[in-house]
Formats: C-alpha cells, sequence, structure tokens
DNA sequence: TGTACATCAGTGAACGCGCGTTCACTGATGTAC
DNA sequence: TGTACATCAGTGAACGCGCGTTCACTGATGTAC
C-alpha cells in the first residue's frame, strides 16, 4: 500500500532518469547536466534536488540501473538446459542489450567516468553474469587445455571460487572478452563503413568457442 | 632552415598538447579545458588561441597524434621476415602502447567523444595497422575455414581490397577483436582487483589465432 | 653596424553562457481529530 | 463531513565558478635597408 506521494515520487525519478538517459545518449555521461534535465521538464534546476542529493546520486542510480537490466536480460536469455545454447542465448542478449542502447553499453564497458568509481553492486551484476558462463562451461566440459588455464585455476578469486576445472575457468573468461572485442568495436563505431556485416562476425565468434574446440 | 620564430611555436604546441594529454588522462577528453592548459602553463588564456584555432582543433591533434603514433608503432614491431613473429610483435606493441597510456587508447578505440568525429586521416592509420595483419596471415595461410569467411572476401571494402584468402580475412579481423577485447576490459578497469594477470591472459589469446587452429 | 619598420606572441578586460548547489519562501496535498 | 495542522513539491533569487572566444592593446623579436 505504497501511499500516493511516495507513487508519485517513484515517478518523478524515472522521469528524471529517463531524460537523464536521452542527455547521455546525445553528450556522454559526463556531460550530464541537472539544470538542462530540469529545463526539459518543465521545472526549475532546484526542484531535482528533491529526488536526488546531487549529480553524482543520480550517476550511480543509471550505473546501477544498467549492471541490473543487462544482468537480468544475460539471466532471461539462460534458461536452456542445454548449456551450449544457454551459451548462444547469452551472447544474443548481451549484443542485442549493447546495441539497443550503445550509450548505456558504454557506460558499463566504455570509458570510465572521470572522478567515478562504480559501486560494489556494480560489479556484483557482472560477477553474476560470469557465474552463468562458468556454469555453462563447467557443463560443457572439455575442450583442450592452455597454458594458461592452471594459472586461472590457482586465482579463481575472479570466479568467486567457482568449482570449474581450469579449461572451463579459461573459455568462460575468453568467452566474455571475445564477446566485448567485438561488440566494444562496433559500438564504438569502428566498422562503420567497413562494408561487412557484424553480426556475422560475431557470430562466428560464438561459434569458435561454443564449438567443439577452443 | 626553420625560422626561429616558427621552431618556437612548434615547442609551444608540443608543450600545449602535453599539457592536454595531462588533461585527458585526469579527466577524460570530453573535459578538456583551454583556460586549465593555460593556467598550467602560466600564461593567459587567449594566448593559446594563437597556436589553436580552437578547441576543436587541439582534439582533433590529438587524436590524429595518437592515432600516428599507435600506427608507428605497430610497423615498427612488424619487421620480422616470419608472420607469425610479426603478428606476435603487433599485439604485444598494441597491448603496451594501450597500457602505457589508457587515456590515449580510449580516446581513439573507447566511447567516442561526442559531437566529434575523427578525420578520414584517422581512419587510414587504422587501415595501415590492419593490412599488417592481413599480409602475416595470407603469409600464413592454413587454418580451418569458418561460415563467415565467404562473406568477408565478398565485401572486401573493408579490407580495402587486399587480396588474401577467406580463412585469412577472418583471421586478421578475429585477431584485431580478440586483442582489443582483452585491452579494452582491462583498460577500462574491469579486470581490476580480480586477482589473475591480464598479461597472461592476452598471451593465451594471441597463441590461440596464431597458432595452428582458428 | 645602425636604424626603421613589420611581424607576431602575449595580455587583460569583457561577452554571454551554463554549471552545481543553497536558501528562504509559497502553496498544494495528505493526515488526524 | 469539516476543520487544523504537518508534510513536502516546487519556485526564484542568489552564490561563485569556469568555460570558449573576441577584441584592442603592448612590447619584444626578427627583417630590410
Amino acid at each position: 500500500m505504497t501511499s500516493p506521494r511516495l507513487r508519485y515520487r517513484e515517478q518523478v525519478r524515472d522521469e528524471v532518469k529517463e531524460h537523464a538517459w536521452a542527455q547521455v545518449a546525445a553528450t556522454g555521461a559526463s556531460a550530464l547536466s541537472l539544470n538542462a534535465i530540469a529545463k526539459q521538464m518543465g521545472i526549475s534546476g532546484p526542484a531535482l534536488y528533491r529526488y536526488f542529493r546531487n549529480r553524482d546520486e543520480l550517476i550511480t542510480e543509471l550505473v546501477l540501473d544498467a549492471y541490473r537490466d543487462f544482468a537480468a536480460g544475460c539471466r532471461a536469455a539462460a534458461t536452456a538446459p542445454d548449456p551450449r545454447e544457454r551459451l548462444t542465448g547469452i551472447a544474443a542478449a548481451l549484443r542485442a542489450w549493447a546495441l539497443a542502447a550503445p550509450h548505456r553499453y558504454l557506460l558499463i564497458f566504455g570509458t570510465p567516468v572521470p572522478g567515478y568509481t562504480a559501486p560494489p553492486e556494480a560489479t556484483d551484476a557482472a560477477a553474476s553474469v560470469m557465474t552463468l558462463l562458468l556454469d555453462a562451461f563447467a557443463a560443457l566440459d572439455g575442450g583442450p587445455a592452455a597454458a594458461v588455464d592452471e594459472h586461472l585455476a590457482a586465482h579463481r578469486e575472479w570466479a568467486r571460487d567457482h568449482p570449474a576445472a581450469g579449461p572451463a575457468l579459461r573459455r568462460a573468461l575468453v568467452f566474455w572478452t571475445r564477446l566485448h572485442g567485438v561488440v566494444s568495436l562496433d559500438v564504438a563505431g569502428h566498422f562503420a563503413g567497413m562494408g561487412f556485416d557484424p553480426a556475422l562476425l560475431y557470430a562466428a565468434e560464438v561459434d569458435a568457442v561454443v564449438g567443439p574446440g577452443t
């Protein structure tokens, strides 16, 4: 039974965030301006301070929402019993999520906002996606070993002590970096005017890891 | 026989750029401030307009310098007769270059500066590095085919019509995206506190492509 | 070698602008009796 | 159902600040005779 006032608060907060996202898309997060958002909403600048303590809190909110949304999208795409299907599902979700809102992807995975450090909840969301990958590759098993496997297994804090074997640890990590390699170059515009279809390149990369070999 | 005045001009321009780089490293390119640079140099703000038409020209200069320096570093690392050695050399140069000045790497390959589009000379520099990769993989030959190969071969404008075979085209492109995958996540701080050594992961990725298989 | 002149680096004042944030306030909304 | 009071959204003025950029100027540096 949320009071009407609380509900109204939530509504306005959401509206502020929407305008904030539009601004991040247009000019980047580091140029985010509270006054500009207020003007767009037809209210005065100081009014925003009823809803956010300051500019930094707004940005933190955006970052957290992005992380949460990203993790939720990956989780939703990883429900199949077959680990291979789960992996291709996550890969598709990741790219679709990034392309749907490049600025949102870049806010998380691109150039860090100067002077801003992400809160631990953000890292947790990213780690939860990594767990999805680790589970899938552990279930997949097999694949040749590599020199790094030992090292990764010996320092498995990064995997939150997931019990997967060395090759699975590596394949999960490599899956992660390869997907981001294609997506981040794509989103940053480095494939623009190159003529080929980035989706096919992406699919090839997914196949290369999810298929039998490394 | 450059006149002393011209030489002085060059000197000051370089000094301005140095301070500009320091500022990009500290607060990102979108927050670059001419007045702040002038203050650091102990001169008045308007004095800078003797050396750069405006803020945009300074940024363009930085971007171009970064691209040129990057391409030169890759070229210098790719002089060995053996294509495998050339590839590992380029890979090492790329990572070292990125880690030596993360902000410089991010200025080129990270989140695009809002409202700024890189001049064609910049794209040319990137293309010249791609040519190094294409030459090497063409010389390497072999490796299994993949489904994308045909597509990439059919649209080889992106490779500036390099005559390499399908698999070589793909391997060059994939080499590129994989290296950036590891480096960009590293540089953006996403491996921070994870415990493993990114250098080993990077080496594994280089081996995976430069070694026999895909 | 010395003088006259042109070039040009750098200054300080000024322009309009937008920023984040505070403060004391008005007026509407919801609550308690 | 009606009144009294507390809560709280939103306002407008004000703060100090830094930004990019222009302008008319001073004074040093280099060039031509």
